[in-house]
DNA sequence: CTTCCACCGGAAGTACCGGTAA
DNA sequence: TTACCGGTACTTCCGGTGGAAG
């Protein structure tokens, strides 16, 4: 009985689905053929990386925009078609895309430069100094148009300072024989406050900015992939138009809209139905925010998830939390669970780390005569809290599901 | 008006880890 | 082997602060 319902679930699988064409379209690193509504930025950053094609240094370019309007994708698009027509013109033209935020530190991002230009650099133990000397050194015998981009720039800045951005700006005085371009892109606006202003100059020779795609836009986008990812008549164009609609909503974030799109579709292929319909994509919308928040909070330390059943348990008994309540209740608990705690710097730390991912809210308020501190409001379903922790070994002797 | 609470949050330092170079 | 590297996670120290109480 329960072998047949999984070998269905299996030949479901295998028998290609009724409602997918191509699932892959959907996925974020998916560049398509064509970029809609892209084009203008597209043959911008055309025009300021052409000259590596000659030979010649190309400017510096830095680009900015909000989550989910396509400098990322463009990006890419044209650092693949450069690099293909440099190919067949036998340029030598060298590219190097290096996300910040995963790639969080200089030393790795050198390195991933490094190892763009065929040199092998330990994972861990040289001076940062001594990677970048070996980079140099390098590119300088190579005689090539080397392409840097640094997606998410602004993840690196907030945490390293712009040290590695100055060198790489100013590299190219020390090259006889190559160039070096760096093309820095972000999705905070205000980063340039951050920088050097000597930086700021050099970096942003060029600027491209990415504005929000409108409600429109985003029905075109997806409307192309949705073509290529389903079946012909399973995804009708009123619920397309639902999707667009809540993703314009969020500041015109496309990738947002592809997420709604492809869960739905999933959604409707699980229950069986042929067509995607509306009820889907809330459900889909859901479905997102949960897991994001599942993933989330079951990938935290030990001492942010005490730290948060902290919270938990004060917001229980009504009381609403302040940082010192708080850490009095996480000491607690500590204690019963032979933890050694944390000091309350430590803790103030996290619970402002948890605020930024969303699971807190923590504002600062003044209470006058009674200081200065912060209230703290826990932002989970108790339903998705509950199977957190009960699914860490490490906690479960709180007995949670229990109660 | 000043005082002063209860914390905030920056800066610097410590310990450790996994690694290289000579 | 020794000296040193960067990254992470944490501690110690401490100056700073908005506004109710006095």
């Amino acid at each position: 009985m329960a072998m047949n319902k999984l070998e269905s679930i299996f030949e479901k699988f295998i028998n290609k689905s009724s409602i997918f064409l191509n699932h892959e379209v959907l996925r974020h690193d998916f560049i398509p053929d064509e970029l809609p509504h892209r084009e203008e930025e597209i043959l911008k950053f055309g025009e300021i990386l052409a000259p590596s094609l000659r030979g010649l240094k190309c400017s510096n370019l830095f680009v900015y925009g909000k989550t989910g309007t396509g400098k990322t994708a463009v990006a890419r698009y044209v650092l693949r078609q450069l690099q293909k027509k440099s190919l067949e013109l036998n340029r030598k033209v060298t590219i190097c895309y290096v996300n910040c935020r995963t790639i969080g530190t200089e030393y790795r991002i050198l390195s991933s430069m490094c190892s763009a230009i065929g040199v092998k650099i330990p994972f861990t133990g040289l001076a940062t100094a001594e990677v970048l000397k070996r980079f140099k050194t390098r590119i300088n015998d190579l005689n090539v148009s080397f392409i840097v981009a640094l997606d998410e720039v602004d993840v690196l800045v907030k945490n390293h300072g712009d040290d590695m951005l100055y060198a790489l700006t100013r590299i190219n005085e020390e090259l006889s024989q190559s160039k070096v371009s760096v093309i820095g892109i972000s999705n905070d606006l205000y980063f340039k406050d951050m920088l050097d202003p000597r930086v700021i100059s050099s970096l942003s020779e060029e600027e491209i900015v990415f504005k929000p795609y409108t409600a429109e836009q985003i029905k075109d986008i997806l409307l192309q992939r949705v073509r290529l990812a389903f079946q012909p008549n399973s995804f009708p164009e009123s619920t397309l138009n639902f999707c667009a609609a809540l993703a314009a909503a969020e500041h015109g974030d496309a990738r947002r809209a592809l997420d709604l799109v492809r869960v739905a579709g999933e959604i409707a292929e699980r229950k069986g139905e042929k067509i995607v319909r509306e009820e889907h994509v809330q459900e889909a919308q859901r479905k997102i925010e949960h897991d994001r928040v599942f993933e989330v909070l079951s990938s935290l330390p030990l001492h942010s998830k005490i730290l948060l059943y902290s919270a938990y348990m004060l917001s229980k008994n009504n009381n609403e939390a302040t940082t010192g309540s708080l850490y009095d209740v996480y000491r607690v608990l500590c204690e019963r669970f032979n933890v050694e705690a944390l000091t309350q710097r430590r803790v103030n730390s996290l619970l402002t780390e948890l605020a930024m991912l969303g699971i807190l809210d923590a504002r600062i308020v003044n209470l006058g005569r009674y200081g200065r501190t912060k209230k703290i409001r826990v932002n989970v379903s108790e339903e998705t809290f509950k199977k957190v922790f009960s699914t860490d070994e490490r906690l479960k002797f709180l007995g949670l599901s229990g109660k």
